[in-house]
DNA sequence: TTACTTTGTTAAAATAACTAACAAATTCAA
DNA sequence: TTGAATTTGTTAGTTATTTTAACAAAGTAA
C-alpha cells in the first residue's frame, strides 16, 4: 500500500512546499518562479531552492520564456507529466482492463484481456503480470518508472489490510490481495472497490472535475452509490457507505433470507425488468430496459408510462434521500441512468424541486466505462498526493 | 469567528507539535517529558522546550513526580484545564441557556435568562451580554481568560458568512449575527444551528464520546439530523445536510406549496399527533405523544398498537436510509425518540437487521437539554484545536 | 559502593525558511 | 541612445526550530 508515512516532523514542511507548487503547476500548466511565490507565499529564494530540487528529479522542467511585463523575461515551468507513469487496472467479470497514465491521469496506452474460466486468483494475478509487462513495452515505459497500481475490483473491500471481504467473480475471498499483488507485481498498490473507482474517477477527470462533494449513483444487477465529501472519497465507518440499495423505496414484500434491498428489488435493471414482465409489457432482456421504456411510451403503451413514470419517481426518491443527508454539490448519474434522455432528466429535476429545499448539479456520468479506469489511475496520484494537494494557501 | 489563520508556515510545525503535546497529555493526564517524546516521536529536547514555553502561559503544571523506573524519578506534568474558559450560549424560543467551562469541557457554572417578548436582535444581545457578565462574576473567572463563545441558534445558520439565514425566533433574519456578537462582546465567536450543536455535544461529551462517526436524530416539531464523520461536523455544500426531514418516508400526499417534507409530515411529533387523532385517539398535545401511544398500548387499545407500530416503522425507515448512505459507527436518538423504552428501541433495531446489512450501535442521547450547550461550549474548544486535536503520530 | 537506568538539560549541528541586497534582463520615456 | 524603473532570479547572511551527542541529576539493585 502507498502511504505518506508521517516520519518525523520538520521535513514534512518542505514536502508540503513541494507539493504546493506543483500543485499550483498542475492547476496553471506555465508558471515562472516569481508566480509560484506569489501563489504559494513562500519566498523567492524558498521556491527557487525547490524547483531546482524538483527540476533534477524530472518533476518539473524548463519551457522557454514567457512575455515579459515590464522587467526581465520570466522562466516558464512546467509539471514533467511524463516524470513517471501510474497503472490503473478494473477487473469486471472475467475481463480485466488495463491502462497506463501519466501523471496528469491522461491515458497513455490501455489493453484488454479476458480471464480464463473460471477465474481464481491466481489466473487473475498472472492476468495482470501479462497485460501490465505489454502495456510498458508498447508506451516504452520503464518499469522503475511508475509509480503504482490502482486495482478496481466488483465486490466490498476492506481496504486497511487489503483483504478482498467479497469479490465474487474474481475468484478472491477473504484473500490478502493487495499484498499479492504487490509482491506479485513489485509495485505499490492500491485497491478499491468499483463503485469508489468508478466515483473517483468522474471526480477527477470527468463530470465531477472541480467540485468539492458529489454523489455517484450507479445502478446496474444492483444499486450503489459513491461519495466525495470535502474532496476526499468518504467509505464509512465499515467500508459500506453509498450501499443504497438497501433504502427504503418503493413496494416492501415480505423480504426472504438473504435478500436484496427494497430500492434495489424495485428499481435496479433487474427490478424494472420484473415490474415489465408483470405489466405484460415485451422486453428484451439484452436492451437496456430504460431505452425500451421510452421508446413503447412514445409508441403509445400506456403501461410503460405507468412504468416509466414510477421509475422516474423511485430513482428521484433515492435521489431526494441521499440530498436530504448529505446535500452534495453534485450529483452524477451512471449505470442503466445513462440512457435517460432529456425529458428523463427533466422530470428527476422537477420532483427534487418539489420535494427537497436544496437540489445539487445534476448529471449524467461522462466517462462510460473509462470511468473505472481513470479512477484507478488517480487513486494512485491521490495516494501520492501528486493529485489535488491542499497547498499552503 | 475563530480560525487557525495558517500564517507562514514554519511556525505551523511549532504550533503543531505543541498542539500535539497538549493532546496527549489530554487524553493521559500525568505524564512525564520522556513519555512525551515518545508519545509524540520528538527528541527529548525539544520537548522540555515546548513544554517549558506552554508552563510560562499556564497551559501546562508540574504535578510532583512519579515512581521510578529503574532510574531517575519523572516530573509528572499536567493539562490545565482552568488556564483558560469557554463560555457556550443556546437560544431556544425565547429562552437562553449559558454556561462558562473549563478547557476540558467541564461546565463550571450556568445560568438561565428569558427573553422578553417580541424576540427581536437587540434584547437577544443584550441578554447574552448580561448573563456573560453574571456568569463570570459567579465563577470568579477574569474575562482576558475567555477563549471565545459559542452560540448555538435555531434555524439554518450560514457559518461563512456570520449570517443566520433563517433563525425565526430570535428576530435575528438574514443578519451578520457573528459580527454583531463578536463586536458587542468583544470575544471570538463560533456560530451553528441547535442541531449541529446538540450532535458535537454527544459526540465530545456524551453517547458519542470516542466514535469517529455519528449521526445524531432528532425528532421534534420537525426531524432533522447531525452528522459526524471522521471526528468532524459535516455541514453539506450548501450547509443543508441532515436535513432528513425532507426523505420521502411514509405517505406523500399532494404537497402543497411551502409545505413540510414527507418524512416530517408523517413522523415528526406533529405528524403523529395527526395520526393519532385520525385514527380517534384521545391524545394530549402537551405530553410526549411516544409515551402516550406505548401506555394505551399497554392498556390494549387495538388503534394505539397499530399506530405505534407505524412510528417504529416509519423512524426505522428514516434510520435505514441514513445508515445505507453513510455507514456511521453509532447513531444517537434524541428529541421525542428519548421516550423509546427497550421493546421499542428493540424493535428498531430488529427491523434495521432485517433491512440492512450493517448496523451501527443505536443509543439514545445521554445529554438531554444540556446537549446544546455542551455543543457550544466543544465548537470553541475545537475551533481553538485544544480538542481532538490529531497529533503527529 | 559501584554499575546501570531513566530523566531532564546543555551545547552544537542540521534544516529550512526568510530578509536584504544585487545582478540580469527588459520596457519605456526623455 | 541612454538611463530610470521594473520584474525576475540568485546569493549571502539571519532566524527559527528540531535533532544529535554528551552529560548531569537522581534513582535502583547487586
Amino acid at each position: 500500500m502507498i502511504g505518506r508515512g508521517r516520519t518525523g516532523n520538520t521535513k514534512f514542511v518542505k514536502q508540503m512546499n513541494r507539493e504546493g507548487i506543483l500543485h499550483q503547476l498542475r492547476q496553471e500548466p506555465r508558471l515562472s518562479r516569481a508566480e509560484l511565490a506569489v501563489k504559494t507565499n513562500l519566498s523567492r529564494p524558498c521556491v527557487s531552492a525547490l524547483v531546482e530540487e524538483m527540476i533534477q528529479e524530472g518533476l518539473i522542467r524548463e519551457v522557454g520564456t514567457g512575455e515579459s511585463r515590464g522587467g526581465r523575461k520570466p522562466i516558464l515551468l512546467e509539471y514533467n507529466v511524463q516524470a513517471y507513469a501510474v497503472v490503473g487496472a478494473v477487473f469486471e467479470g472475467s475481463e480485466l482492463e488495463m491502462a497506463v497514465a501519466d501523471m496528469k491521469g491522461e491515458m497513455i496506452a490501455q489493453r484488454h484481456a479476458r480471464l480464463k474460466q473460471p477465474v481464481d486468483g491466481d489466473s487473475a494475478l498472472k492476468a495482470l503480470e501479462e497485460t501490465l509487462a505489454h502495456l510498458l513495452a508498447a508506451s516504452g515505459i520503464d518499469r522503475d518508472r511508475v509509480i503504482g497500481i490502482g486495482v478496481g475490483l466488483p465486490g466490498i473491500t476492506q481496504r486497511r489490510s487489503g483483504t478482498v471481504s467479497h469479490a465474487p467473480s474474481t475468484g478472491w475471498m477473504d484473500l490478502p490481495v493487495g499484498r499479492e499483488i504487490e509482491e506479485r507485481l513489485r509495485l505499490p498498490v492500491v485497491l478499491d472497490n468499483d463503485v469508489n473507482m468508478m466515483t473517483q474517477g468522474e471526480f477527477s477527470g470527468g463530470a465531477g472535475a472541480g467540485v468539492s462533494s458529489l454523489v455517484y449513483m450507479y445502478v446496474g444487477t444492483g444499486i450503489g452509490a459513491g461519495i466525495i465529501l470535502d474532496k476526499q472519497l468518504y467509505r464509512g465507518s465499515r467500508e459500506a457507505s453509498g450501499e443504497i440499495g438497501y433504502m427504503r423505496i418503493g413496494d416492501s414484500p415480505a423480504r426472504r433470507k438473504g435478500e436484496f434491498g427494497v430500492f434495489e428489488k424495485n428499481f435496479s435493471v433487474t427490478g424494472i425488468h420484473g415490474k415489465a414482465k408483470a405489466l405484460g409489457l415485451a422486453v428484451d432482456p439484452e436492451v437496456s430496459i430504460l431505452q425500451q421504456l421510452i421508446r413503447l411510451s412514445g409508441e403509445g403503451s400506456a403501461p410503460a408510462k405507468v412504468l416509466l413514470n414510477e421509475v422516474y419517481h423511485g430513482w428521484a426518491s433515492g435521489i431526494a434521500n441521499m440530498v436530504s443527508v448529505l446535500d452534495p454539490e453534485m450529483l452524477v448519474l451512471s449505470g442503466e441512468m445513462l440512457h435517460l434522455d432529456e425529458a428523463g432528466l427533466d422530470r428527476i429535476r422537477e420532483l427534487l424541486l418539489e420535494w427537497v429545499p436544496v437540489v445539487p448539479d445534476i448529471r449524467l456520468a461522462e466517462l462510460r466505462e473509462r470511468a473505472g479506469l481513470m479512477g484507478a489511475v488517480h487513486s494512485v496520484l491521490e495516494a501520492h498526493s501528486f493529485a489535488g494537494t491542499p497547498g499552503v494557501s
